[in-house]
DNA sequence: TAGGCGTGGGC
DNA sequence: TGCCCAAGCCT
């Protein structure tokens, strides 16, 4: 990224005004330059971002930690070196690799742009937001965030970030979503001709490390002097959430059917929860807890099946979930037909099935 | 527009 | 422990 934009004569702490733009945005870049987080897909010094490296960490990123996606990112980049690889790659591969970082539409439609771009664009991504906004996948901040980043198109990323950071910052204090439309405006109105891919990455660094939800660190942030909210000793009060509705419960039972050494497994359906990953079979997910014998007839196979003690448990975004698991062995020439997997290669099964596996290999022992 | 859609970490 | 939250998108 250029740095030649900085100016010659850096601004004084707490001599920024809140009415320059350039002043406030210069302020955090110049932090940024300081402080910035090594990222495994952010671009080396002095080099070109590369757009399917920032693509393909941006959908990873989506509602999930830099942590969870740091391995994710890595094995990717590694299995499918170009987004022309990616496309070529069969979605199945692409499902059982993303297996565990959850939000599976991300990988459908990861696997779908990637097609896309290579049949419709060239293998090139285009750089302006309304072309990506049309991609699976791109959404506003996305699409934000690739012009930004990629292409230092002057772009606003608007992620969860960066509405906290900058409700705090003009003190924007109508509830979210309806604030979105304010918060988008005062962040593009700071969006820097020069740097503008520097600037977005600024705000969600400072929103990470400094303008944290709870405790943030105002004493060392480069916007202390600037941010209202901080004047007026509000920070954590902002960004305003609607609350949050109570979860149901839901319940089946799990069928661990194992013969020399594999474990049989299923496909869920394209579409919906968990749509075309890897599962261990079930009865269907009740709002009641089955009774054993009725639950039971949902069985792959007429087997000895045993009903292990414990309940798995596992919350997904709107309701948690218990299941009881049955394990029974069969000898391969009664297997029925389905996915007969080693035991020692199930790492392809969401996390909620993971359980499943572990609490089975728990009881072995 | 509001609800569906995963997971792991922090407190 | 239960709840909140994290670089949102799609319908």
């Amino acid at each position: 990224m250029s740095s030649t934009l900085r100016p010659k004569t850096q601004p004084r702490m707490g001599s920024i005004s809140r009415n320059r733009p350039d002043e406030v945005s210069g302020a955090l870049l110049a932090w940024y330059d300081r402080h910035q987080r090594v990222l495994p897909w952010r671009a080396r010094e002095g080099k070109a971002p590369d757009p399917y490296h920032v693509w393909l960490s941006e959908i990873m990123l989506q509602q999930t930690t830099v942590q969870a996606v740091k391995p994710y990112f890595e094995g990717f980049v590694a299995c499918w070196p170009t987004i022309e690889d990616l496309a070529k790659a069969p979605l199945e591969a692409v499902l059982d690799r993303w297996a565990g970082l959850g939000y599976y539409a991300r990988a459908r439609n990861l696997h779908a742009c990637a097609c896309k771009i290579v049949a419709d664009f060239g293998g090139r991504f285009p750089s302006d937001e309304k072309t990506l906004k049309t991609l699976p996948g791109i959404g506003d901040y996305t699409a934000g965030a690739i012009a930004a980043i990629a292409f230092d198109k002057v772009a606003a990323a608007v992620d969860g970030n960066v509405e906290r950071v900058i409700s705090r910052m003009r003190f924007i204090d109508e509830p979210l979503p309806k604030a979105k439309k304010a918060i988008r405006a005062e962040t593009l109105a700071l969006v820097p001709d020069r740097r503008a891919g520097d600037f977005a990455q600024s705000l969600m660094d400072l929103g990470a490390t400094i303008c944290t939800v709870r405790a943030p660190k105002c004493g060392i942030c480069p916007w202390e002097g600037v941010c209202i909210a901080h004047a007026k000793g509000r920070m954590e009060d902002l960004p305003i959430k609607p609350p949050k509705k109570r979860k149901p419960v839901r319940h089946a039972l799990a069928f661990w059917l194992e013969s020399e050494g594999d474990v049989l497994l299923r496909r869920r359906p394209a579409k919906g929860l968990l749509g075309g990953m890897l599962e261990v079979p079930s009865s269907p997910w009740g709002d009641e807890p089955l009774d054993d014998d009725a639950a039971l007839a949902h069985a792959p196979n007429a087997a000895d099946w045993a009903i292990l003690e414990g309940t798995v448990r596992h919350t997904f975004t709107h309701f948690h979930f218990h299941l009881k698991v049955a394990r029974a062995h069969i000898r391969a020439d009664a297997r029925p037909d389905g996915l007969w997997v080693p035991m020692h290669d199930l790492d392809g099964l969401p996390t909620v099935m993971r359980k499943v596996a572990h609490m089975v290999q728990k009881q072995k022992a």
